[in-house]
DNA sequence: CGTTTGGGTAGGTTTTGACTTACCGTAAGT
DNA sequence: ACTTACGGTAAGTCAAAACCTACCCAAACG
């Protein structure tokens, strides 16, 4: 699978708190820079940092319109993470069916 | 959304790569402390705290087995991540899908 | 009982990473 | 050309957190 790496990225970089406030509002719709500083408790350099971490996550990515850099989710590594949370949410739902099942059958030939 | 709060902590629990790996192999099949600590790079304490970490952000439960505890997954906890991952992906689609037409209708008419 | 096995917690160290200010490049406006 | 707006990068600080060893408790087994 291509996309393991990239999904696991992501998960890292929407680890942190703030970046997660970012990646909220940049999926809300676009923005620029200046535009996700104003309204966060840190600093613009701060926000830059930010972003970078999630373009190489694979989660956004930026369009230039003037001196402005307008950020974008980046559908491709947000459905990398989406598959990789489904088959982990199916598998886990299996094993645990199944552990549950074994508990059961343990309790009742006691 | 109650379960709002329980998908921001897994996320935050899942930003870490040991308590990913950790994660996975207790999706895998249920585990005991010692299992998961054979195999990985950490002692069995850091073990330990990271499913705890997990058990916290309501990713993971254990059940007691003479003086092992089988930790599983808790399927609520992965079911609030993927739904607020599926929300938020449904929506930058959409936004993503307007703000690309946007460009390209600003390109045509240039 | 003593021993072994499993596992949580305490205390301390060290690494990671989020944040700041300062700086520099670039594009647009006057 | 000068100035202003936008934004990335550098260097350094500081707090969070990942990790270790040491310790203690509980259950099973001889």
């Amino acid at each position: 699978m291509a996309n393991l790496k990239s999904a696991l990225a992501g998960l890292s970089a929407l680890g942190d708190p703030t970046r997660r406030e970012i990646f909220e509002r940049v999926a809300e719709r676009p923005r620029a820079v200046v535009d996700l500083a104003r309204g966060l408790p840190v600093s613009r350099p701060a926000v830059s940092q930010h972003l970078k971490v999630l373009k190489e996550a694979g989660l956004v990515r930026e369009v230039a319109d003037g001196t402005r850099r307008i950020y974008h989710i980046d559908p491709r590594g947000v459905g990398a993470m989406r598959e990789w949370l489904d088959r982990h949410w199916r598998g886990a739902l299996a094993a645990f069916q199944k552990f549950a099942d074994d508990e059961h059958e343990k309790e009742r030939s006691k």
